[in-house]
DNA sequence: GTCTACTTGACACTCAGTGACACCATGCGC
DNA sequence: GCGCATGGTGTCACTGAGTGTCAAGTAGAC
């Protein structure tokens, strides 16, 4: 079925209501000053039905930039095993950068309202977290290196390292540098780390 | 003054007692089971007290974890310029895990429910992506370069990520493997990556 | 002794998040 | 057309985190 059923598109509408109202309110007064009511009420349904779609309020915002990476881990696992760590890992992480290279104008706002407000990173952090425990398992399979090998799970923490410095720099600089450009600068440099998963 | 003031003594008192008693009841229920009012009461204090001496329920857990680091930044600083940065950094990291390492039978059980309870591990990162703010500030200090190089933060990150390889390894391996070691281990590493922050 | 500074307990309040119940629309078998 | 299951929604009520305020108690300075 090409149309994801009525009820589908119906959750789909409801769920980008909440999340525009919610963007509009927080940019204008931040995330804390805005209450889930506000929300709700600005979309135009009860409070109650914003936790329907919303496990909390910060996933409102930062379900947006975790839904980008959420294939992360599968895309590293589609890479062809002949291909280096670092090049593979760099296309896992290039898949949400180049979304909100993509997006520019509606991304930007809410990388940089998640990256400065400490409740919103906190929650992104430990998606970004959850994002290397699965690139860890995948890069060992990979390399058929054991669990107790610390170097997957380096690897993988440095290449997310790579994708939030990325970000921050795409937000400190207003969105005037390119993020892909970005991307391939820090790939560049911590290459050397990445390639180091072999068996 | 060798006493800090009774007053202070006080405080140090009844914030341990708290301490206590939040990872007493929380090591038997967990994190979520655990009310502020049960650890009010079993040490002995009002509801309102607790919030006097920490920020939230998360920070009892978290500040004994983030006050080990608290001065990574500035034991980077300590370091002799002539120093390479992989070896300055690694000094800067080992500060809190030579803490762990000493109190194995105290910190381990922290560290175990930190990486194991999402709230927790959220506002850890938190705390960590401060460090990396610093270390990013200091490692860009030292080798004299501008806040639009990527290179001082990209070795931040990998430092800390290192870092938190070597938690979450001890605590895989149930403090069995020793955390200097691991530190050591994944330092050689990561080293390249760190010492490519030169002018 | 008194005054100041600091901590505490008690009360009240906002807000996040959850459970329970009733309501209503769509869709399906009869 | 009718009865019925399903799934989303609104309302109400509740727990628990976190904050502001005020009165009371205590150590230390004068």
């Amino acid at each position: 079925m090409e149309t994801p059923s009525l009820t589908a598109r119906m959750r789909l509408l409801v769920t980008g209501e909440l999340t525009g109202a919610a963007l509009r309110l927080m940019a204008a007064d931040g995330f804390d000053a805005v209450t889930v009511d506000q929300i709700a009420a600005t979309a135009g349904v009860s409070r109650r039905t914003f936790f329907r779609h919303f496990a909390s309020k910060e996933d409102v915002v930062v379900r947006l930039l975790t839904d980008m990476g959420g294939d992360m881990a599968a895309t590293l696992a589609a890479r062809p095993e002949s291909e280096p760590p670092s090049l593979a890992l760099r296309h896992a992480v290039t898949a949400p950068i180049a979304a909100c290279a993509g997006h520019a104008g509606d991304a930007l706002p809410v990388v940089r309202l998640v990256l400065t407000t400490p409740a919103l990173l906190a929650r992104f952090l430990e998606r970004v977290s959850a994002w290397q425990d699965e690139l860890t398992a995948a890069l060992a399979a990979r390399a058929g290196l054991g669990a107790d090998d610390l170097r997957p799970r380096l690897a993988a923490g440095t290449a997310l390292s790579a994708f939030g410095t990325v970000l921050h720099r795409w937000v400190a600089s207003e969105g005037a540098e390119d993020p892909l450009a970005l991307t391939e600068a820090a790939f560049t440099v911590i290459g050397p780390v990445l390639d180091a998963v072999r068996r």
